[in-house]
DNA sequence: CGTCTGGTTGATACGACTCAAATTTGGTGG
DNA sequence: CCACCAAATTTGAGTCGTATCAACCAGACG
């Protein structure tokens, strides 16, 4: 166990995220990998709690995670504060963005973010240059779709115990399919706040529910560790059914016909 | 005003839904609007409250709403069943979803639906040969993300009063964009029920909510007709803004150089 | 003319919020 | 290495928005 000293964006190791991600989708070639790595030399630092871009923003650039975690976040003119969505690593945002006047909400960091910083020209380039890169581009755009979907339901129905539960899989499972998370054990940098924000509790009653959850042995969280003791059961607590993440390798069809 | 006896799928006229919108973000050359007719030949009817697909099923066409109303939604086991988004008339559906096994969440008709069927293929010539399509693809697709998005800060943030006033809003300002809408009145086929699943209100809540906004001279809502009688104040009291939305020509930029 | 769906009303219960304060934790500097 | 501080967590008491349950009503339809 690392001394708590040390900050919590600490690297797991395990190779780049994004191509960990992808191949739960297609197989990448060498080549794939190649030019991923090629447009993520551009590497751009932002310290914890602050933002990567915030509403209002012409939108310029896309940006890949490469390390923390960041926060898709819209505030309302009464102070109240909406978390969207985290951004992990090997999470693109921002892929069309261009297209529009103004960005619709905000991006901020979690814990200090590291992001590759790519144009869009470059992501023409990948897209036209690498087709199973650009398929799987487009698959992670449906992801995201999805789980944003997932949360708007998150949010509508079910009560705060199963809410909270859903979040914590959700989180494990996209840490664990980026190389990121193993054993029910994963690094969990959010604070009650950061919680209350994302399931649109306060975070008092997060506080309670927690400390539901870690009495009925699902989980224990301290030390910005999360341990899922039982994720099965964590599972059916929450009614969480994970076809809403496809990481079920839908593009393997593309592996075939591709030795560039 | 028309007979009640009429049934609410009753077309308002105007042109094709889509065409009207993707104005909203760029310029289409007579061309770009044949090609658009050209793919839509391929016409399908669902009636009101059947399904035009279920979750599980393998994603194969893409769909356009020519007219009716739909609704993404998704059941939990529990049997609730949050709304997750609405489908007017001019949205596409399922754009690249075939990239996925199976569906994560249902369609199911509001109204009788007349729907084109559109298969990838037909897509990717559409994309190819027409680039400013292809932009306002990628456009419609940017807004239905970013909507879902307010669907989560709606449901998450808003009380009743102003969940539900935002939503109208939301109805409104999208079925005036395709030409549905206007002098503040549109078609309004939802039931009570179906806006308690939208906005994660039981529908007796969402009657007394109505029945406030109605009191507060903001709505006017009977026989399927919704008349809102002061959108500035309405969108006030709900904190609607709608940027959120990007009706701002931001593609107009296009217009030039395709003489196409 | 009975049935059905959708809308309306009333009484009661509960999940989550608010406010307020105490306690713990992690980082900082003397 | 300990005193100090800010941030995060925890606890308690009271309140409120919304759900629940249960009737009842109105118009559309066969």
């Amino acid at each position: 166990m690392r001394p708590h000293t040390v900050p919590p964006e600490v690297e797991f190791s395990s190779g780049p995220a994004v191509a960990t991600k992808f191949e739960a989708f297609t197989r990448l070639s060498p080549e794939d990998r190649a030019a991923l790595a090629d447009v993520t030399q551009n590497v751009r630092y932002v310290e914890a709690r602050r933002d990567l871009v915030a509403e209002g923003d012409k939108p310029r650039h896309v940006y890949l995670v490469l390390d923390g975690w960041g926060a898709r976040y819209k505030s309302l003119p009464d102070g109240t504060r909406q978390i969207l969505n985290f951004l992990l690593p090997g999470d693109f945002c921002g892929v069309s963005a261009y297209l529009l006047r103004e960005m619709d909400h905000s991006i901020g960091a979690i814990t200090k973010l590291k992001v590759a910083t790519i144009t869009p020209d470059e992501m023409q380039g990948l897209r036209q240059g690498r087709p199973r890169i650009a398929e799987a581009l487009r698959w992670e755009e449906l992801v995201s779709e999805s789980i944003q979907r997932e949360w708007t339901l998150n949010v509508g129905l079910r009560i705060a115990y199963q809410r909270l539960g859903h979040l914590l899989v959700e989180i494990y499972l996209r840490l664990q399919v980026v190389g990121r998370a193993s054993d029910g054990r994963c690094d969990f940098p959010l604070t009650q706040n950061d919680l209350a924000d994302a399931t649109s509790l306060t975070s008092v009653h997060v506080n309670r529910t927690l400390q539901e959850l870690r009495r009925d042995g699902l989980i224990e969280l301290e030390r910005r560790q999360l341990h899922i003791l039982d994720l099965e059961r964590l599972m059916h607590a929450s009614m969480f059914n994970p076809n809403y993440l496809h990481f079920d390798h839908a593009g393997q069809h593309l592996d075939a016909g591709n030795h560039a």
